[in-house]
DNA sequence: AGTGATTTGGTACGACTGTGCCAGAAAAAC
DNA sequence: GTTTTTCTGGCACAGTCGTACCAAATCACT
């Protein structure tokens, strides 16, 4: 195993360091030296790399919003208006475990962007882009539609209310049903 | 100003203190100082109507998920079954700033349970009740409607999903624009 | 009025927090 | 090979945390 020596690396390590804290023991949990024990360093050293603690934070929910934005715009294009919409949003939801653990962190640095100026401000750019995403799908499916914003804000929730779901009760939100819920409210939309 | 004697009282004056504090500062902010300090007692005097902690937060989130059932429970009957279904979603979204508070109060706990065994037991019991209030919605709007399981997901996500965006983002999910996405939802079904 | 139970305010303790600081190791530059 | 920069580990500080404990105050009841 190569040693990691680039620190770009190295900070995007203690931000997974970060996320596996959160999932453990919660935003609560995230302290200097648990980040620096689960990351392998002497909190003196994390001190390096990030010089508050607030910092680290910022950092690690960046990353997240960075690894969701990044797939949905990997997402490949498709002649099928419908399966290019579904594509998107199952990009959006947690059906995998690994995108799971992502929504929990993400749920988790949501929740304390309510009280931390920081966080909120990461927290508001990322919700004001994936309502632009959503109104770019309801436009494809429904151009011209009277009462967009209430449709887009129908899908955004839907979306949203999913993934809050997933976290909360994975054995109730299963990728199987929250497949068929994103089926039937295409279906609909596109009737 | 009548002098509060009844416990029972007192420790709901408590949980309303720990809801301000939790607001102010989120669940992090919650301590015995803090929480004794909003209440207006002393930390020793708390902890004879709270022998632990964990008994304030405990207490305090089944107080918000009681009042919620409460509001549900109080929900007059119509004999327009569509008009009957919206009402009770009216009640469960929070359309007014008092209940924006109930909702952010619940976000911040139903977080928490996500690493808080005792809190997550709560937490559960809502969201099963929950559920099983969207199912009776579904039945009532669409009987023997194939892929209920889906419908009433669809409809529980949505809602909380409008929960979250109100508690996130209230200058964009405003009540107005709550309703028109409920409205929309309930025509499209009931079509 | 006196007695027993309840309520209150306050202190103390060990554990944990973020941050400041520094000596030594490692690496890089010359 | 020497010097300079980067990196590492660890200690120290002031502050907050939950809880235990206790004496004084207040209350209820005979």
């Amino acid at each position: 195993m190569p040693k990691i020596v680039d620190p770009e690396e190295r900070r995007a390590s203690v931000a997974a360091a970060v996320w596996r804290v959160v999932r453990r023991s919660g935003l609560d949990g995230v302290s200097v030296r648990t980040v620096a024990a689960e990351a392998g360093l002497s909190p003196g050293s994390l001190r390096h790399y990030f010089a508050t603690q607030a910092e680290v934070l910022a950092f690690a929910m960046q990353l997240v919003l960075d690894r969701v934005r990044a797939r949905v715009e990997a997402v490949e294009p498709d002649p099928d208006t419908a399966t290019a919409v579904r594509r998107v949003i199952e990009e959006l939801l947690p059906l995998d475990a690994e995108r799971r653990a992502e929504a929990e962190v993400w749920l988790a640095f949501t929740t304390r962007a309510q009280v931390d100026p920081a966080l909120r401000a990461l927290r508001d750019a990322s919700y004001d882009a994936l309502e632009s995403v959503c109104g770019q799908l309801t436009d494809a499916l429904l151009p011209d539609h009277p009462g967009r914003e209430a449709e887009v804000e129908r899908l955004y929730a839907l979306i949203d209310g999913l993934v809050l779901h997933a976290v909360m009760r994975p054995d109730r939100a299963t990728p199987a049903l929250m497949r068929a819920v994103v089926d039937r409210h295409l279906t609909e939309l596109t009737r």
